[in-house]
RNA sequence: GGGAGUAUAGCUCAGCUGGUUCAGAGCAUCUGCCUUACAAGCAGAGGGUCCGGGGUUCGAAUCCCUGUGCUCCCACCA
């Protein structure tokens, strides 16, 4: 049993991790036991490890090792996801320092070259994952755009479509003029920002005078198609059905009244422009009125209007403002903040644009996905982000599918050259059903694919099913057998793209629910409470931590604070906490290895005592540590372990039956030694796997072929209650032996002696585990008080450590006084809940007895305290 | 604007069905210790108006109302 003077992570685990892997324990086939089954949230194929990856993937293999090491056949599959859009936007921007423009690319070149770079940088990530200990079986990598899923995709969408829940239409979309794509209403984020309210005038048609228009946004007006009031505004009444004229642009309009304007804000007058805001859309519809789109996809002003032409959207603004104002058509501009919605991926503020967009209908969906999180058939650990989800799915809009990218699967649709389209799978039966449609003649050549891609979540919305080729090959003996999966493990922020979704694919397609739980994680954010972010800074490299810290430390830093639900305040301190733990396993493994036996040796009391205590204390732990784990209370179990290993082993076990120095110890306390190490060791390997694996192998004097990563879980057990209360006693006596020696300044290595009145409450058969832990000479059974002494009294039982001349009588009776008033304040209000008449009558008989038994306990106290002051007067 | 959550030690958080494991844990702090596994440690100690104000109850950190602060989600008045 050679093992280093020092805890270095570093050094250990690489090796472990290496082992694993040859050995194939990460990889899971069905078999006869139940399956544990988690699909990892696939990272963005482009994407590095940051802290909130760490924390979600720390919590997932936590579950998995354990579920593997409880006889579960734990099965957790890892995979990257293609991320369309911001994918597509590393390419671009790849190419653009190339000098390539991706306008001067065919779709196969520019797919050609993203594949490319996504074989070169893509799934960076999953190594990353590697260092963290990740216990994925990676013989299962996916990606969201490989031949099944790609498959999958497609597959699910005819099925859809022919099932008339997909289809086409114009709709006012959130068009991002960066990516030049359609997003959905979730891949917009509202940016309070500081912008100006104009004051436009109208002048009136056929008279005098004008009408003034509050707007954001007066490049705007190029598309203006009537102007609106509130039918009940008197200001205006007169007005409703005169015409206008826009400012500039010099077309007439009407003005025309609905309710929805609102007579408070600016003017009271609102300028319809139904092509670029989504508002006056549904005025527009109502009131059919005539639709001016006056922007090109990238943002620039179109040649509809013939005024401003290729100028981009913000050039206009500032431009049209002066051109405004020369006109006298400028009543006055002011401050004004709103809501901007910016684009998430690209950051550019949206443009609500019309467009021809494929969308899935929600409704029939979302009904048994609405059930089953009601119903708890899917449980939500923390339970309350079941309201967000119940309110999302109350409101759900038609998902918008179609993306205007390269990067993606592409829509399975084509066209007709007389118009019309076909969905299919492949191009073969597309052209079958072209002929159908518009006759024998049609050719391949003829048809038009459509350009779009469908959004990613589309891809993602199937993950649980198709990474076990369930769409594809239903039925199959894999998807029979992991599905549905167990636990998701994901980030409240993504609910409604795809936790949600999921759900609805799982009972579309499986008709089950996709996992059993779903545990979300909170955000990672600094210790300021500040997010984690790239432009901040303030967001640590987790490489960096595991080179300093070692992944077991970091990955107890990431558990020790982060409860469900609740975002987590990261403190690289914390890793130093982690770290310091791994120190503490590995010394308390070198004292133990470190020891003689001896096995004619007799056992000595204490260390049967002590054995008989940690047994009992290690089965109840295994009771708490299993309960929260069934709550997913996972910060918590670790905390357990935490303190059952360093002040409960390493503090009170190890002392008790450590030999002394360079003596041997007994063959049996030694074993239950090691058996105990080893039970500890495997409870710990779920969060710290490195670390207990090395001082397992050690302890096991390795054998090839065994791990701890495979051993089973410990179980828990009965256990006597009563037994570990009493040895609270036990500590207690202890712990106030050591503060009068602190007090005094006596030496450790100098015994004391201690004498005892008897009573219920002295742990007499704990004694010589007092004696050892205490460093007395002997436990004497006195029935005075002595005088001449430091005492002390544990729940009722009084101690007296003699002190010959050190006794300092003023500080004593100090002590004691305070403790007196304690005591006496404590009692009157015990006394005043028994002296209360409905108290008795009203509570239950157990709490009116515990009452008493604190009265009497009082009493006794104060009585012993009052004899000890005259005694020492 | 609508909804949800949260407020407990310097920090991060537990505290489940109101009542002796009710005021807790870890970290940090302070005081002793180079005690023969560990100073990344050992021993001990201090630290709280349980956000403010009402109410229910024999009894409230816990339940209700209200105010305040913070966080998040949804909506997006030009």
């Amino acid at each position: 049993m050679n093992i280093q003077d020092k805890y270095t992570p570093q050094e250990i685990e690489s090796k472990w991790y290496e082992y694993w892997l040859s050995q194939g324990y990460f990889h899971s086939v069905p078999d006869g036991r139940p399956a544990y089954t988690i699909v990892i949230p696939p990272p963005n194929v482009t994407g590095i490890l940051h802290m909130g990856h760490m924390l979600n993937n720390t919590i997932q293999d936590v579950l998995v090792r354990r579920a593997r090491m409880k006889g579960f056949n734990a099965c957790w599959v890892p995979g990257t996801d293609h991320a369309s859009i911001s994918t597509e936007a590393k390419v671009v921007a790849m190419l653009k320092e190339q000098g390539i423009e991706k306008s001067s690319l065919t779709r196969e070149e520019f797919l050609a070259r993203a594949w490319e770079w996504k074989e070169k940088y893509g799934g960076i990530i999953l190594k990353q994952l590697r260092r963290l200990g990740a216990s994925c079986d990676w013989e299962r990598t996916a990606f969201t755009m490989d031949e099944v899923r790609s498959a999958s995709v497609i597959r699910v969408f005819v099925d859809l479509y022919n099932k008339g829940l997909i289809y086409r239409g114009v709709r006012m979309v959130n068009w991002d003029p960066a990516a030049q794509t359609a997003l959905s209403d979730e891949e917009v984020v509202f940016c309070e920002t500081q912008s100006k309210l104009y004051y436009l005038r109208y002048m009136i048609e056929g008279g005098d005078g004008y009408m003034v228009v509050a707007t954001t946004r007066p490049e705007t007006i190029l598309g203006d198609v009537a102007l609106c009031v509130n039918p009940n505004d008197q200001r205006y009444k007169h007005m409703i059905g005169h015409a206008v004229r826009v400012p500039l642009v010099g077309r007439s309009i009407l003005v025309i009244a609905d309710d929805y304007v609102d007579m408070e804000f600016g003017t009271g007058v609102l300028k319809v422009t139904p092509a670029h805001d989504i508002n006056d859309y549904m005025i527009g519809e109502k009131y059919n009125l005539e639709v001016i789109d006056i922007f090109n996809p990238d943002g620039t002003v179109n040649d509809k209007v013939g005024l401003y032409v290729g100028m981009d959207r913000f050039t206009v603004r500032e431009k049209i403002e002066g051109d405004l104002r020369e006109a006298g058509l400028l009543e006055k501009v002011e401050a004004y903040t709103n809501n901007v919605g910016l684009s998430e991926r690209t950051h550019v503020p949206i443009e609500p644009k019309l467009s021809m967009q494929w969308f899935l209908r929600m409704d029939t969906l979302a009904k048994p996905a609405m059930e089953a999180v009601e119903e708890e058939m899917i449980r939500f650990v923390p339970a309350k982000f079941r309201n967000t989800y119940r309110h999302w799915l109350e409101n759900i809009k038609d998902w918008c599918i179609s993306r205007q990218l390269w990067w993606g699967h592409r829509i399975p649709a084509w066209y007709l050259p007389e118009g019309g389209f076909v969905v299919a799978e492949t191009e073969e039966e597309a052209l079958r059903l072209a002929r159908e449609k518009g006759g024998e003649t049609l050719q391949m050549s003829d048809l038009r694919r459509d350009d779009d891609v469908l959004d990613t979540w589309f891809s993602s919305w199937l993950w649980p099913i198709s990474l076990f080729d369930g769409i594809m090959h239903p039925g199959n003996p894999e998807i029979r057998y992991y599905y549905p999966t167990d636990d998701l493990i994901t980030a409240p922020d993504i609910i409604f793209f795809w936790v949600a979704r999921m759900i609805m694919a799982g009972y579309e397609y499986e008709h089950e629910k996709p996992f059993g739980n779903v545990y979300f994680t909170g955000i990672v954010r600094d210790k300021l409470g500040r997010k984690m972010s790239k432009s901040l800074g303030n967001s640590p490299d987790p490489i960096e931590l595991i080179d300093k810290y070692g992944a077991d430390g970091v990955r107890v830093a990431m558990l020790l604070c982060s409860t469900a639900g609740n975002d987590i305040m990261f403190d690289e301190a914390m890793c130093e906490q982690g770290r310091n733990f791994g120190n503490k396993i590995w010394n308390a493994f070198r004292l133990v290895s470190g020891w003689q036996v001896d096995e004619r040796l007799q056992q000595s009391d204490h260390s049967r005592i002590a054995i008989e205590w940690f047994d009992n204390l290690l089965r109840r732990s295994l009771e708490e540590i299993d309960a929260d784990f069934a709550a997913y209370r996972i910060s918590d179990a670790l905390m357990k372990i935490y303190r059952l290993f360093w002040d409960e082993f390493s503090g009170w076990y190890l002392e008790m039956v450590k030999p002394a120095y360079g003596a041997p110890m007994d063959g049996t306390t030694f074993a239950a030694t090691k058996g105990f190490f080893d039970k500890l060791l495997r409870i710990l390997h779920p969060f710290m796997p490195f670390v207990t694996e090395e001082l397992w192998q050690h302890l096991a004097e390795r054998i090839d072929g065994q791990s701890i990563m495979i051993s089973d879980m410990p179980v828990a057990g009965e256990y006597d209650a009563a037994a570990l209360a009493r040895f609270e006693l036990v500590k207690e006596t202890v712990a106030a032996i050591r503060n009068i020696r602190q007090q005094k300044g006596i030496p450790n290595r100098e015994t004391l002696s201690l004498k005892v009145i008897r009573d219920d409450n002295y742990p007499e058969e704990y004694a010589p585990v007092i004696i050892k832990m205490a460093g007395l000479s002997g436990i004497e059974h006195v029935t005075e008080k002595d005088p001449a002494a430091s005492a002390f009294i544990v729940k009722t039982t009084q101690y007296f450590v003699p002190m010959g001349d050190m006794i300092d009588v003023e500080a004593e009776i100090k002590k004691l006084s305070d403790e007196l008033a304690y005591l006496e304040g404590f009692l009157a209000s015990v006394m005043k809940k028994l002296n209360n008449e409905r108290f008795i009558s009203g509570a239950p008989q157990k709490v009116v007895e515990t009452e008493y038994a604190k009265k009497n306990d009082a009493e006794a106290k104060i009585a012993a305290i009052r004899e000890r002051i005259a005694a020492l007067k």
